[in-house]
RNA sequence: GGCGUCGUACCCAAGUGGUUUAAGGGACCAGUUUGCAAAACUGUCAUUCGCCGGUUCGAAUCCGGCCGACGCCUCCA
């Protein structure tokens, strides 16, 4: 019972073997720091999340990189613009995505490194293609890929170069290149630049987007290694060129698996400006989603579907998460964390190879709300025994390393709310209600719900 | 023009030709519980899978046609 994972490659679903036992090196296109990221990018983050956390659950040794895109046309764009060097604007989003990342609970990668960091890694893979003849310099200094040179080019995205529509783009484009099909490995200076430029044995410019991803993802794990992931945007060109041009110059296999995600659908159509529906994660929370929700919402559609996102959603996602929650509160009033018991339940083997089956999250979803109900149930009714309470929190303790979708950490109660209830629990026993109801009002105006149960109050955050 | 995806209940969403007379979630309605709530639990909720044909003993699943929605085809995750 072993990982199968959809390879984009060989558009098939394989079985997933490592090249060396149980390491696993994985690359994640990241962001290109010019603007906020918005809930399309962590679509495809939260995707990599889950397989990477799927991944470590599995037993393997992940080492994950995310590059951080800090020189292309859109962040040298935005730093003429706003007048502020290229350092600060890309610092700034840098520092926000990270910020949004640890938000939305999505495991860090082991290093991000930054495209301006590995300029000689990329100067130097330009050379190799240059003397191998894969990339020729034009009279302006830029230099591109000959994708005549590349014989397998197009068979990651399934396309065929003479089936191109010619677009007004493209042929504005084609100022001195071969074919209108080769892509730019180093462009040459121009004035609209400013101070942004690298010096190279082409005279002064900048690396093209594509040549980026090559040179990190092989300067930290190899020039051969397991996993790169991404949008289904990425598929063309960008992974294709990546291919290409890391293939080119060191003439070996360049990635086992390649896997995408679909898009993120907003209200069912795309997200554009003109629409106005391309929401940033700092509009959500003011929205009040959680980050719980938000993951929900995201997770619970197979990667490989388009998700719908949709504001009218959040009540359905937050009722599920509530329910997690409640679930993992009644373990713990029972003390089910503090039983030792490491044996997982049999629906846990149903769960994992639905996870196994391509990360099919509705599926092994669908099996843990089964499982949830059926639990509860044994509890509420007093027919559980303690080794089978003892597996429930361990199963949930699995799903939740897995999915994120449950809040572990108590919010801490201000000495203010926790008089207030004082209050409530005296004129309770009292059978004060009306003074309890009141109180319970202005509990939850100050933003906290509180709940009676068997054990007595229980209060939350309103979310 | 080329390549590709999807259409399943009020909504979201699985379905890998026969243990599926179509998972799971949300909403609604009814009930249990509760001082009242909330939460939780129970029950109800598609004889049917865009439409029309075909293959098969058997199709939501395979094939063909039609209708509808959508994506990619040079820098958008």
């Amino acid at each position: 019972m072993s990982l199968k994972i959809y390879n984009t490659l060989t558009k098939k679903i394989e079985k997933f073997i490592p090249i060396n036992d149980d390491q696993v090196n994985l690359y994640t296109c990241g962001p290109t720091v010019y603007d906020y990221a918005h809930i399309g990018n962590f679509r495809t983050f939260l995707f990599e999340d889950l397989l990477k956390r799927w991944l470590i659950h599995l037993g393997y040794n992940v080492r994950h990189i995310m590059n951080i895109t800090d020189v292309d046309d859109k962040t040298i764009q935005k730093s003429i613009q706003q007048k502020k060097t290229l350092f600060f604007i890309t610092e700034k989003y840098t520092k926000a995505f990270l910020r949004d990342l640890s938000w939305l609970n999505i495991l860090p990668a082991d290093h991000f490194p930054k495209a301006t960091d590995y300029i000689d890694q990329m100067i130097k893979l330009i050379k190799d293609l240059i003397k191998k003849d894969m990339a020729y310099i034009d009279q302006g200094g830029s230099v591109y890929f000959r994708i005549k040179s590349s014989p397998k080019y197009g068979l990651l995205a399934n396309l065929k170069i003479e089936n191109h529509q010619k677009s007004k783009r493209v042929l504005n484009d084609e100022y001195s290149k071969e074919s209108i099909n080769d892509f730019a490995l180093w462009k040459a200076y121009k004035e609209e630049d400013g101070d942004i430029y690298w010096d190279s044995p082409w005279g002064k410019g900048r690396p093209g987007w594509h040549i980026e991803c090559s040179a990190m993802s092989m300067a930290e794990l190899g020039c051969h290694f397991d996993l790169h992931c991404g949008g289904v945007d990425n598929i063309f060109p960008h992974h294709e060129n990546e291919i290409a041009q890391s293939e080119g110059a060191t003439g070996k296999k360049f990635v086992n698996y390649w896997m995408h995600s679909e898009f993120l659908l907003v209200d069912g159509g795309k997200m554009s400006k003109s629409i106005g529906n391309i929401f940033k994660i700092k509009e959500l929370k003011e929205l009040n989603f959680s980050a719980e929700s938000i993951r929900y919402q995201l997770l619970s559609a197979h990667y490989r579907t388009k998700v719908n996102f949709s504001k009218l959603k959040k009540n359905e996602n937050d009722r599920v998460v509530q329910r997690f929650l409640s679930f993992y509160n009644l373990l713990k009033i029972n003390n089910a964390d503090l039983i030792e018991n490491t044996i997982l339940p049999d629906e846990y083997l149903k769960f994992k190879e639905k996870m196994n089956n391509d990360l099919d999250a509705p599926q092994a979803l669908g099996v843990f709300f089964v499982w949830m109900k059926k639990t509860t149930n044994e509890i509420i009714n007093k027919k559980i025994s303690k080794e089978k309470m003892g597996s429930a929190w361990s199963f949930l303790i699995v799903f939740n390393s897995v999915f994120g979708f449950i809040d572990t950490e108590e919010a801490l109660i201000p000495d203010e709310i926790s008089s207030i209830l004082k209050m409530r629990d005296k004129a309770r026993d009292e059978k004060n209600w009306l003074y309890a109801d009141i109180l319970r009002g202005e509990l939850l105006t100050l933003g906290w719900i509180v709940e009676d149960t068997e054990q007595g109050q229980r209060v939350s955050k309103k979310k």
